[in-house]
DNA sequence: CGTCAGGTTGATTAGGATCAACACAGGTGG
DNA sequence: CCACCTGTGTTGATCCTAATCAACCTGACG
């Protein structure tokens, strides 16, 4: 799975095509793209961005899982976003990051420099429109997560990022026939603590709780069954998102 | 202050001009906005937009707040913004709104049609452009928000929501020349409860330990000195923002 | 084999929630 | 004009959820 900064791939077979910020290009636009984006990958644990730093390009999450982290004075740390293949990194118009973003798996990145990539947004109103469509998504989901974090109990929170992480990563071909979800969790339980604003111990505890109540089974620490994701989604608080 | 939804006024003297999204319109793009939109006013505790109702309009507000809010199933209440004059008030491309937003005091919007103004942002670039602008921003302001519902004290959050509403508020004239700042809260004890992630008890109390311990000046319930703004950011938590 | 990262579980504490009483101002109607 | 009510805010007493502090477990890896 390594790929080089030099190598270029055919847009046409990328994986993320359809939902990423390129979603809405026509072939002209994806030959402009394929000039000029560049693939980085990133190990696990390094950072992608530092809060502060030039941010010198963009792009788009090929593959793995970051996330975007604010940490306040004292070293409590909060992540406000996570990244997920499709997602984008980095502010056009910006010049200065304002969060750290970490790879929490091995990441692989399609990158343009970001003065490029914003005369290209100017010019490409498929690119501008999609970009808003993204930026007004991802608006909606801080929301949503805002009323977690204000609102929710330890127990809603783990049950609520369950049921989100099996919206966008259920394993396809893993559903068992009686309706039962599999996930892999992309986040160890510190990184959960952080997103979910609890601490690691409190995480681990709502687990071993909802686990004992039979909402979920745990294979080893990072795979989780869903036996009912409907009676999962009832844990959560909310019905909708 | 009664402006009746057939009062037509002129783009130009408009006080939000130069924030809202139509701050980077030219003259030409101003005729055609000043053809479609036109004022509502609402009093305090009305209903702008409920969750699930459709999306007829969308629009600016001009004077006045505002508040978008997320309940839970159980009535558990999560305010997720704040709309202050020249913020943005609906999605353009989604008909049915998932938030509630309610009036504060009484507010005034500048309207238009949601389907005439998705034509807009589709052929006047400069409209688009703000409004990918105006979404970044928001989105950075909610991801400082989730740090703030996260991981920040009951002090904290008190602090954080002051120095926020001073910059944002900070009555031009009312710096005393020993460098205070004095504000009007555009909230009362339970909406600021339901912003901040605590119940109204809470900030009662912070209020009064913050006022005791001289970080503030309390002159009846919504009127605040703030006796050094450095200070009171000092409570906040975190520089920067 | 030892070390270390990641995870679990227990004991205790503390910050905010909850429950409750009261204060005060502004209306409203008799 | 006053009695009453209602919305808003303050303060006190108590409770409870999640944080903190701590011990220990497991598996991966040099």
């Amino acid at each position: 799975m390594e790929l080089s900064e030099q190598t270029r791939q055919s847009c046409m077979s990328c994986p993320i095509r359809h939902r990423a910020v390129c979603a809405s290009c026509d072939p002209v636009e994806f030959e402009r793209l394929e000039e000029t984006k560049y693939y980085r990958t990133y190990s696990p644990g390094q950072t992608i961005m530092w809060s502060g730093d030039r941010m010198e390009f963009v792009g788009s999450v090929v593959s793995g899982t970051a996330t975007i982290e604010k940490t306040l004075e004292d070293g409590r740390k909060q992540t406000v976003g996570l990244l997920l293949p499709s997602d984008f990194i980095g502010r056009p118009g910006r010049d200065t990051a304002i969060y750290d973003v970490m790879a929490i798996s091995e990441v692989t990145l399609c990158c343009f420099r970001r003065k490029g990539f914003e005369e290209l947004v100017e010019d490409t109103p498929h690119i501008a429109q999609r970009m808003l469509e993204m930026a007004l998504d991802e608006l909606d989901a801080a929301r949503d997560w805002m009323t977690l974090l204000g609102r929710k109990t330890a127990r809603e929170k783990i049950a609520t990022f369950l049921t989100m992480i099996a919206r966008r990563r259920s394993t396809p071909g893993f559903e068992k026939d009686d309706g039962a979800v599999h996930i892999e969790l992309p986040l160890t339980r510190e990184a959960m603590a952080d997103y979910l604003g609890l601490t690691l111990e409190t995480v681990s505890r709502q687990f071993s709780k909802l686990k004992k109540d039979g909402v979920i089974v745990l294979e080893g620490k990072r795979s989780v069954i869903i036996p009912s994701l409907p009676a999962l989604m009832e844990e959560a608080g909310d019905d909708g998102w």
